[in-house]
DNA sequence: ATAGACCTGTGC
DNA sequence: GCACAGGTCTAT
């Protein structure tokens, strides 16, 4: 479900709200979402700890404990997490409940129970998986046409995959991939190893101000994402492919096609997208 | 490279 | 029924 400007909302939404509290006492139903330690590691290591503040880095999400500690947590497809009453009715699949001293609640809920939490001790090793592999923050300076080029020159594979792939540019998931490659002209399934510099340096281009446009439209919701306080997100409106199919390009007004490509479905506008 | 795995829900 | 869903990992 989220990706990087969805996670960035969940962290706005949720660093008034947990900034300066502390857990109290946590609640584990589903010990299986918890991959380090092992969750009764995990509760009371979390127990008593101060949030200090919240990170992003792709869609991991972290909090940044007084003792150095970080919890991280990855929302896969369906996870939510949500700032909440104690009195207020529990969402369907809660797994995880952490009382905080201000007599509200964090809850972690997750149909799907793809997602991932991990608890990692001041000063451990990364052991969250696939973060230490992640490429650059498409927001950051590091993102560059360079950058792209560098890591994807010679590969055999479709852009469509390439964007996909975490350890290519941190962040981007099926919706803003089918977005940028709509706004740089390409069609998904094109072969890395056939792109003009171009071609990268467009990609470059319409990568940051679509995810920083959706940032600001607080994400995008089609089923499943809330952010931290449960508001949906307010960018379906402004996607101009991703879940389009059949309907008109808005630029040429061509009918949108939907492939399988990178085995994600993708739309694109054939006149378009080259 | 593609399929299958992990899960549940929804819509045809 | 079956296909499919904002993700990622493992196995052919």
């Amino acid at each position: 479900m989220p990706e990087l400007p969805e996670v960035e909302t969940i962290k706005r939404t949720l660093s008034n709200s947990l900034t300066d509290k502390t857990i109290v006492k946590i609640d584990i139903l589903r010990p299986s979402l918890i991959k380090f330690p092992l969750a009764e590691d995990f509760s009371q290591q979390i127990t008593g700890e101060k949030i200090i503040s919240l990170g992003r880095r792709g869609k991991y999400l972290s909090l940044n404990l007084a003792s150095g500690a970080e919890l991280v947590v990855h929302l896969r497809m369906t996870g939510r997490l949500i700032f909440t009453e104690q009195t207020e009715e529990k969402l369907p699949h809660t797994h995880i409940i952490m009382a905080l001293d201000d007599g509200n609640e964090l809850r972690y809920s997750d149909v799907r129970r793809f997602g991932c939490l991990w608890l990692l001790p001041p000063q451990a090793e990364d052991k969250v998986t696939g973060r230490a592999k992640l490429g650059p923050e498409p927001l950051s300076e590091q993102f560059n046409a360079e950058a792209l080029l560098q890591i994807l020159t010679g590969r055999k594979i479709s852009i469509k995959q390439a964007l996909l792939d975490q350890s290519v540019v941190a962040g981007l998931g099926n919706i803003y991939v089918d977005e940028t490659l709509f706004a740089a002209g390409l069609l998904p399934m094109r072969c890395v190893s056939d792109l003009r510099r171009e071609d990268f340096i467009r990609l470059a281009e319409v990568i940051p101000p679509i995810l920083q446009s959706s940032i600001e439209h607080c994400g995008t919701t089609f089923s499943d994402y809330l952010d931290g306080q449960g508001n949906r997100g307010g960018n379906i409106a402004y996607l101009k492919v991703y879940g389009r199919e059949g309907q008109p390009c808005p630029v040429c007004g061509t009918i949108l096609k939907k492939q399988r490509v990178a085995g994600r479905s993708s739309v694109y506008c054939p006149v378009c997208q080259k």
